[in-house]
DNA sequence: CGTCCACAGGAATGACGGGCGG
DNA sequence: CCGCCCGTCATTCCTGTGGACG
């Protein structure tokens, strides 16, 4: 019976365009990943003694954004789930990305919540979240599987610590066996852990690597089948997702971004057809939306020495002493207190992090030694999003690049 | 070829609000 | 309610440095 009103509902919210586009979005787990066949074998078959009651072998995963790390995991792990819980077998895993839980605590806390032990946001020490969680997994499994996506995040900002708690669990709890994949985007990071850490983290070592314009091209089609209806997607459309797509290193995210807003572009302005504008509409509102987010939720001093940035890169680019300069007559104008230039400098670090901005040290010799500045997005977004602010609205308006 | 600029960025420390266990 | 620990933002003090200038 709800079937039939559901169905009802969708048919009438379902467009022209899109027949189902959630096959479109970065969290969907599709059921072939082509392209990636080789690492998903070798995926399997490190992860496969797990459902001989052994321990599984640590894993290492490189690859850039969008090169399908996570979801050829996420995908493996699945199956090796629902493949141990055929044979009964006591096995749990925990999927922690690491850019989202970014510190050890939130890390142990993720890892509690997973196998149902509650823990609070803050207030215990990391140390008690800890003994929570290897209690809970004492309770209730004999084998373990820790994901830690986005690894290098930790491992920057707190060394190896949390991976050598993790590791030691086994050696500490013969009775369960506990397994890590890490995921990285960053090739180096191996180099930078502890000697032991990486000999025992690194049993495994796979490698995706960007997927090129044809690849993407496949990729994109065999979502495209189910995800469209037929004949809405014009000539092109899937070829320039790709080729745009290839261009930021082969980065599949944002390919299925593009076919899929492009299609809700279409969509909205009630177009029978996806053409190549809609793409390139899409991409812009792609980088609109990630800024405005970005830039909103930004904390004060950063929204002023970004809008530093902006007024004093006339010329294209900035350098560290004249944002400052910049920002110390911001703070005047608006009276708010300056921070240090100490702490300027991080946040210009941050801004680059966050891909705002792009910045590099260079030395000028005997003009010294600097980091030059460059604004990587549109001002008119920027300082759109900045005005905003109502603290600040009133010095953006007067500001002219 | 040494100097010295204009910073980079590490380390230690603190203030502060949130939130626990007892 | 207290004492403790957390993460975040910030300060203070500091050592390090590539290369044009003299």
């Amino acid at each position: 019976m709800s079937d039939i009103v559901n169905g009802v509902f969708e048919r009438f919210l379902e467009s022209k365009i899109f027949v189902n586009r959630e096959l479109l979005r970065p969290e969907y787990i599709p059921d072939e990943l082509p392209h990636r066949e080789e690492q998903i074998s070798r995926l399997a078959s490190a992860l496969a003694p797990i459902l001989r009651g052994e321990r599984g072998s640590n894993v290492f995963i490189y690859g850039l954004t969008g090169t399908g790390k996570t979801v050829v995991t996420k995908f493996v792990v699945k199956k090796l789930h629902s493949k141990a819980m055929d044979l009964k077998l006591r096995f749990g895993y925990s999927y922690v990305n690491c850019r989202q839980s970014d510190t050890p605590y939130r890390v142990f806390a993720d890892l509690a919540e997973s196998i149902g032990v509650k823990v609070p946001f803050t207030g215990l020490s990391t140390a008690e979240v800890f003994r929570r969680f290897i209690r809970g997994l004492k309770e209730n499994y004999t084998s373990f599987l820790v994901v830690l996506d986005e690894v290098d995040y930790i491992v920057k900002k707190y060394g190896d610590d949390v991976l050598y708690r993790i590791v030691r669990i086994g050696e500490m709890l013969p009775s369960i066996k506990v397994s890590i994949i890490g995921i990285t985007n960053d090739v180096n990071l191996i180099e930078t852990l502890d000697s032991r850490i990486r000999s025992s983290l690194g049993e495994v070592e796979i490698v995706f690597p960007p997927y090129n314009a044809e690849q993407l091209k496949d990729i994109l089609k065999k979502r495209a089948e189910k995800a469209f209806n037929a004949g809405v997607l014009s000539e092109g459309v899937i070829e320039l997702c790709a080729a745009l797509a290839a261009r930021e290193h082969g980065d599949a995210r944002r390919a299925l971004d593009l076919l899929r807003i492009a299609g809700e572009i279409a969509e909205r302005e009630g177009s029978s057809k996806v053409t190549t504008e809609h793409v390139y509409r899409a991409r812009e509102e792609i980088e609109r939306d990630r800024v405005k987010e970005l830039v909103y939720t930004m904390p004060l001093h950063a929204k002023l020495v970004l809008l530093s940035i902006y007024a004093t890169s006339s010329k294209g680019y900035t350098t560290t002493g004249e944002v400052y300069g910049e920002y110390v007559k911001l703070c005047k104008a608006v009276k708010v207190e300056q921070v240090t230039r100490r702490r300027v400098s991080d946040i210009i670090n941050e801004l680059d992090a966050l891909g705002i901005i792009e910045s590099k040290v260079v030395s000028r010799g005997r003009y010294g030694k600097t980091k030059v500045v460059k604004p990587l997005i549109k001002s008119e977004i920027v300082l759109q999003t900045l005005k905003n602010d109502i603290r600040i609205g009133k010095i953006v308006e007067s500001i002219r690049i």
